[in-house]
DNA sequence: TTTCATGTAACTTTAATAGTTATGATTCGG
DNA sequence: CCGAATCATAACTATTAAAGTTACATGAAA
């Protein structure tokens, strides 16, 4: 499978969207993004059904942010999106008869389990007040660097 | 992509290795793990080119271990791998030049990179010989259980 | 009513492992 | 030396889920 990068593309699209008061469409969204509006849509459809965005139709419309970003974390910005597999690797059987495969799932999975807790825990803290607050601090670095 | 699951096949086949003396055929291998002869041979290279195991032709020919399992960590077994990317989630761009996708980006790689270690050291911390112990214990169990 | 925008279905593309088929190269027993 | 056993490897196909694309329907506002 591919590489899922739909957590990046929604944090990328929610900071852009802080940046304005205008809701922005799916065609402005894919044109910072460098995607397809439609698979803007088809991932920040996920958000709106965790009520995080909301989307409207028609002139003036597209999408803005409905919840105050310092209690959004990249936690529930993962779960919103169906808490997808975080692991490109694991263990072959889930239940097998073996008991060698069994030992070995039993250490994989602890480890697992481990990193992942500690991943989540770790999402669960970084909200998109953060991220915004340190996009400024980039933004001002820049902005400082060309003006001396 | 597919689930990687290669770790856990070589581990699978180096404990049925290590239950016994005779070096082990593809096939036989590839029977007790329930696939093809080629992907054992295909996967197991890797560990040959590590020194952890070794391969022969002909008759009597196939695979035996040539580490002492006490010295062989899952993490030399994964690096032996290629080191394979252990997330199947990410982002998009290694080096954006949107600054909002580089404020994204740190995020994720830091947390990301946090729960890679913590992944890797538990790694370093389990050995084939572990793995034997606990195999040996659920077979004694399952012994037990069928003659009180 | 026309235009702008989302909603969504249906399809192709991508990327990496898993699995298969076929053939070549060794090794050993007889 | 011949033939069976076994690995080595190339060249495919299958799998899988996301990413990307195309097409069209739906709804809102000027």
């Amino acid at each position: 499978m591919k590489r899922d990068s739909r957590l990046s593309l929604v944090l990328h699209a929610l900071l852009h969207m802080a940046e304005r008061d205008d809701p922005m469409t799916s065609d402005d969204l894919a044109t910072c993004l460098m995607t397809n509006p439609v698979v803007v849509r088809r991932t920040m459809a996920f958000l709106r059904e965790a009520g995080i965005v909301a989307s409207a139709r028609g002139h003036a419309g597209g999408w803005r942010i409905t919840a105050d970003l310092s209690t959004v974390s990249l936690r529930q910005l993962h779960d919103a999106l169906g808490e997808p597999a975080i692991f490109a690797v694991g263990h072959r059987n889930a239940a097998p008869a073996c008991l060698v495969e069994q030992a070995v799932n039993a250490a994989l999975d602890q480890t697992f389990a481990e990193a992942e807790a500690l991943l989540l825990a770790r999402f669960g803290e970084i909200t998109l007040a953060d991220l915004s607050a340190d996009f400024a601090l980039r933004y001002a670095a820049l902005v400082q660097q060309k003006e001396p």
